[in-house]
DNA sequence: TCAATACTTAAGCAACGACTTGACTTTATG
DNA sequence: CATAAAGTCAAGTCGTTGCTTAAGTATTGA
């Protein structure tokens, strides 16, 4: 698989593994350094800098060093940008089945709506 | 790692691969059938099942047989509650910013709003 | 200053995931 | 019926990813 990654792409591969799905709610609580982030899990502080690497990479996360502590903060702008190319397929696909009703309305008279899935 | 997806899980996994991601634009047009959703793909019909199939699994699509052609259609639900997911990560941090906001109006009277990410 | 703390880096490994090819199965269609 | 079309199944290849351990580097506190 070619590593052409756009935005969104490298955004959704972060929030993918159950691991960082789980830090980044932690850090929706507010900013935590590197090791108490890893804290809850079991798994070595590099692997959880590797998950935060991932996560900062994808624009999930920012994080600043001070003194030797490196707090992780969630960014909301990437899960913005995802949520948003989201909404835009649900409103394409939405409009398809508005046209299908209109469709339908105007070949055999108005009938019970299809406009929404089960 | 442990192999134990929540439905989250599995949806932004199959929405992370890139060509995934762009089969779901194309059925944001509306239902195709499996040959046609990797027509604009170098890739094996094989290999398209695949992704259909990991799709389908994460119920980010819904998928018909009739005569030889399968049939493949967008589930608006599955997008609809990982958008959820993350309104309600961004909804919590906000609520993080706002009581920050308010305690330091409470602290030194009330100056530049701190509740919004640049 | 010495040792503990908090990361960081690099190398290596095993599991996973995206493809492939090749052999079928089922429907159409001439 | 014979052949093509559309999809399915099963191996097997190979790069990626999540993790480990081991050996650093700064920072901090006694």
């Amino acid at each position: 698989m070619l590593q052409q990654f756009d935005s969104i792409d490298r955004i959704l591969h972060a929030l993918a593994e159950p691991t960082r799905r789980r830090m980044v709610e932690r850090l929706s609580d507010g900013p935590v350094s590197v090791s108490a982030l890893g804290e809850p899990f079991d798994m070595s502080l590099a692997a959880v800098l590797q998950h935060v690497q991932v996560l900062e990479a994808a624009g999930v996360v920012r994080t600043a060093k001070i003194g030797r502590v490196r707090t992780c903060q969630l960014d909301l702008s990437a899960m913005r940008a995802t949520e948003q190319w989201m909404r835009d397929r649900r409103a394409t696909l939405e409009q398809q089945f508005d046209r299908l009703g209109a469709f339908l309305d105007a070949t055999h008279g108005p009938s019970s709506s299809d406009s929404e899935l089960p």
